[in-house]
Formats: structure tokens, C-alpha cells, sequence
DNA sequence: CCCACTTTGTGAGTTTGTGCACAAGCGCGG
DNA sequence: CCGCGCTTGTGCACAAACTCACAAAGTGGG
């Protein structure tokens, strides 16, 4: 199968197999087959061998894949086998929560500046760091060669935010306000919204038929349907 | 069109535009055309049509929407025009954080309950509530009427967390830990994981190719290859 | 009243994603 | 050496989502 350009579908995934096979190995288990990791990842077998087939990572027939391989398969292919140093801007409660976050360690992240705007906030030290103010952002991002930014701010600010981390050289931003951000096509985006996960909550909970609103499913593509297995 | 049964990918931008017309609505426009729609959700305008399309909700041909009337369309199927009481499960950094959010309030969702595991922190007030135990889990869900839970906790604890509330009658979960949660077809269920989000990040960043790594576009559902308009 | 202009709603075609079902391949036991 | 049981890899058909392009329907000016 063709080895380069795998699917957007596929690369959601890849990190809840990555999580999975780490867990694996933890256990000394040395092969899993599809149906194992489906159990592990909830999501269909035929849908795991598909993913995999798409890095080319062979697995043994009659036998299931190597974990170990498949570790480092995916830990090459996701880019965590390099250091990405994480930009943090804005220290309210989020960003506080986030710089104190334990699991950025896995494999790659590091939070390696700290920026705000607010001057009572200007030099004090969140989890180890100090924190910058805005105006310096170009320097901290250039000095740590950071490549990485997470957006931690009020929605008013967000945008403006955005604009400087992608002046200051930041490819890949991951914006936590409540606001749409604009960024040039060469930027990578992501946007996680509570208040949004809430809504479509809100919609499946509302939308369930019947008198004591037991009966229809809500699926959705994060929802898992799958069994307890493990 | 049919009138029922909305697609999920309409679902998930249902709340984009929501947020978008409160926005406009404050402004005192009365009136938004699709293409203004999508300028400010960050989506494309025949998208924007489709979707709305889908609600029944009928604009006016050759001057647009009006806007008090599609946020009360939005805010009715989205199920915001009623309160939802909510639990945190897990008040560590994230928990904490998650308790002092402004924004829950946004029409409809009110952190009606606190609850963690640690003995230490069981009857402080965080956010103005007083934290309760685990164990008094169900008898606080049924007293609050309480009907969406966010788990908050460390991995190893998800499961059992859901499983409780579950167990305790909530429907809808939005789970920040980062493991996999499995809850009976009739409970809906949304991730949002950090780590994932960033290695997902990192895939994009790593596969740009060229000598200076600016070239190819890293296109995402949730990227905003639109205009920076408004 | 008619015409030019604007904007919606949607039919059709394309792309992307999913899941089944099965052939091909591997290991093991006899 | 052979056959059996297990698991991968994938062809195929179907479903979901997206985009385009345009007819239908409304407004306002002359």
C-alpha cells in the first residue's frame, strides 16, 4: 500500500495506539494482535490493521505485531522521537494548570517558557519557570528554539496571541480560548473548547427519545461502542 | 429538507455558530448572511447553509438570517434553553482550573458539585463549593439533579470514576483523563486529551517537507484555512 | 411594474472514512 | 513434510461529509 500520506482519520488515532502499546510494553507483553489493541484503543480491529498498513509497519501474520517495533514506528512516524519545547502563553487558571501538567513528559514535550501579559505576573515562577512578558515573546521563542505554542488566554487576546507566536517563528499552535484564531496556511491549528464539548453534550442529551430519555444512541467518532475487554 | 436527525459534523459546529451569533447579536446587528457566518466560525459559507438548512431553521433569500431568531433555533437544539448541572470529578490542577472557569456559565451549565477521592482536600471550598467524597457520589448526583460529569482525575482512576457516575444515573461524561473510558451505549461520552492533541500537532509539524520545513499545508477539519475578515 | 442584485437552499459529483469478508501468510504439532 | 488454526493485509461496497454551482426567492430602485 502506498507508504507516504496517511489519512487525517489515521493520525487522530495514531496517539491512542502510541498510548496503548506504551501501556503494553509496561507489561512486558512482547506482540499484540489487532483485536488487542482495538480493545485497548476502543475501536474496530479491521480499523487498527488499516491505520498500521498505512505506516507500513508490518505485523506477523498469525502472530500480531512486535510491540516494540510498532513503539518506535509510531514514536517516528508522530515526530516524538525529537524535542519539542512548548511555549505556554497566558497563566490564568488553564495555564497554570496546564505548566503544572504532569504527562507533557511523555516522550517529546517540554514546557520551556512561560508568557504573560499581566505585569504583577512578570517574573514570577510557575512550576519551575519564570514567566516572560508578551513583548519578549520574540526572544524566549527564538533563544529556546520553541516550536510549539499553547494559547491559555482570555478569547480577546487570543487572536493577537496567534499573530505574534506565528511572527516569532511558532509553527504549530494549540489554542485553548474560546475563539476562532486565524493563522496562515503554512501553521498547524488545533482548538480544544470546553464549552463547545459541553454543547454537543448537551445536544445528545437532550435529543434521547423515549419517556425516561433511555433509548437512543448518541454516537459520535470519539464515543466508544466497544466492549470492556482488558 | 428532513427536518430530524442532524449529522454529527453539523452537531459539532453547531456551537461555533452559536458563539458566533452572540457575538454579532451584540453588536446589535440584526441581520447576518452565511458568508458572515463563516467568515467568524471559521468555516466554509456553503457549509454554513447546509448546516443551518438542517435545523429547519429558514433564513430569508437575498438578505440573510436574522440573528435573535437562529440563536434561539441554535440555543433549542443544542438543548441550552435548560440548566444542566454539572460534577467535577478530581480537583487537581486541572479540576481546580476547570471549578474557576468563567464561561460554564455561557447559557446553560452550572458546577453544581465537586468531588474527590483525597480525604484532604473532602470539605474544602474550591470556587465557592465544598468538595465531597467519592462515596457520597450518588447520593450528591441525585440530590442535584445532576445529569454531566467531567472526570478530572488521573488515568488510573477514569474507569472507576465513570463507572460511578454511570452507576449514579449521569448520562453525558467529558473525560479529560487520558485513557480510554468505556460507558453503556446510552451515555454519551467526549475526550479531550492534551497530549494527544500535541503529538497530533507534532505528526504535522514533522511531516512539512522542504529544506526549511514551510512548504506543504497541514490541513486540518478544525484548521482555519479561511480569511482573516471581521 | 419590472429589472438588477443579493443570498438562500439544495442537487449532483467528489472525496474521505468505515467495516466486512476473505485470501495470503506464518507457526506449530504430529 | 503436511495440515490446521490464527492473524494480517486489503479489495470492495457502502456511508458520511464536503464543495460546487445554480435555480429559486426575496429586496429595492427607477
Amino acid at each position: 500500500m502506498a507508504q507516504r500520506r496517511i489519512p487525517e482519520a489515521t493520525v487522530a488515532r495514531l496517539p491512542l495506539y502510541y498510548r496503548a502499546l506504551l501501556e503494553t510494553a509496561e507489561l512486558g507483553v512482547g506482540t499484540v494482535s489487532s483485536a488487542d489493541l482495538a480493545t485497548m484503543a476502543g475501536v474496530n480491529a479491521a480499523k487498527v490493521r488499516k491505520d498500521l498498513s498505512h505506516l507500513g509497519s508490518y505485523g506477523v501474520r498469525g502472530v500480531g505485531y512486535a510491540v516494540d517495533h510498532l513503539v518506535h514506528e509510531i514514536s517516528r512516524e508522530l515526530g516524538l522521537t525529537q524535542d519539542w519545547p512548548v511555549v505556554i502563553v497566558g497563566l490564568g487558571n488553564l495555564g497554570n494548570a496546564l505548566a503544572n501538567y504532569r504527562g507533557f513528559g511523555m516522550r517529546g514535550f517540554r514546557v520551556a517558557a512561560l508568557v504573560d501579559s499581566d505585569q504583577a505576573k512578570i517574573g514570577a515562577t510557575v512550576a519551575g519557570i519564570s514567566v516572560t512578558g508578551l513583548d519578549a515573546l520574540d526572544q524566549v521563542v527564538a533563544e529556546r528554539e520553541i516550536a510549539v505554542g499553547i494559547i491559555a488566554t482570555p478569547p480577546g487576546a487570543a487572536q493577537d496571541v496567534a499573530d505574534r507566536l506565528v511572527a516569532a517563528g511558532v509553527q504549530s499552535i494549540l489554542n485553548f480560548a474560546p475563539t476562532v484564531v486565524a493563522v496562515p496556511d503554512d501553521v498547524s491549528l488545533r482548538k480544544v473548547d470546553l464549552a463547545m464539548e459541553l454543547q454537543i453534550l448537551s445536544f445528545y442529551q437532550s435529543h434521547r427519545t423515549g419517556p425516561n430519555g433511555r433509548n437512543r444512541r448518541a454516537e459520535r467518532a470519539d464515543s466508544v461502542p466497544e466492549a470492556r475487554g482488558a
